[in-house]
DNA sequence: GAAATTCCCAGTGGTATAATAGGGTAAAAG
DNA sequence: CTTTTACCCTATTATACCACTGGGAATTTC
């Protein structure tokens, strides 16, 4: 049951380009040597973050990417999903066409509902900018 | 985010000998039958569900499997755990071993740990006796 | 002793993940 | 007009995990 790299990575990478304060552009290269993680992996979810809308990019020297809304206005829910396409954590659940024939009398089904529904409750109850607000004091 | 197949198996499977009433030895076999699951599949699962302590066994013609407690005493948590090792959303919580560097200064790390919880209370809310009374009109 | 079952180890094919490599084009700043 | 950056492809690798199968030994019932 665990949220791919590039789920975290995206969460991370986010959260960085927020810390540099309102409309700041941040280059992959910056994110880079504060998060470790290569510009080429970066490019991979960056572009997923664009089309999705939360980021916005500047080209040229001194480009990058700015966040579209304010900190607060992000839910870190909305970007995990982004990634991660569900994060239901059973197939049946992630649509019509992935439903098992069992679907009719299947005993576990409203249990696993019942476990998405607090793994989306709780990830959308969070915004960047609560993450930020946690971590203040750290470097 | 997904749960494994071993890991919803289990599950079923746990409930499948529970429906059969208490004490009854129930065979790979006839579990087969009523969850489509191959008998050399369940065997690695039942293995694996025996070590932890939650089934007995039973040799020979009639032979099979049955609860080592009553329905109402399994939480549905720790037969997930015992096949999955452990439901935490990200490695950095799997254990020490498991910790990467940036743990110290990491802005993510506690937002991981509450989903954790949430995950964790959750499954551990349900028994087999809960799942079984869900769903008494069903086949 | 034949059949049914659990027990146990080994293997296998497929798929997804994580990441790198490398190519290039486009835009903007100085 | 050079540099820096975003943008956009297509691989390739390595590896780990997943879902599942096979072969056979041990145990028990009849």
């Amino acid at each position: 049951m665990k949220i791919s790299t590039k789920g975290r990575y995206a969460l991370r990478m986010m959260l960085d380009i927020a810390r540099q304060g309102e409309g700041a552009v941040v280059s992959l290269k910056d994110i880079s040597g504060r998060q470790e993680i290569s510009v080429k992996y970066q490019e991979q979810i960056v572009m997923q973050l664009g089309r999705a809308g939360f980021l916005s990019s500047v080209r040229g020297p001194s480009g990058g990417y700015k966040l579209v809304r304010k900190p607060s206005e992000y839910k870190v829910g909305e970007i995990l999903r982004s990634i991660e396409g569900s994060l239901a954590p059973v197939a049946c659940l992630d649509g019509e066409e992935n439903q098992c024939g069992r679907c009719g009398y299947c005993e576990t089904l409203s249990f696993w509902q019942g476990l998405d529904e607090v793994i989306n409750r709780y990830v959308d109850r969070f915004t960047l900018q609560d993450l930020l607000d946690e971590c203040q004091g750290q470097g």
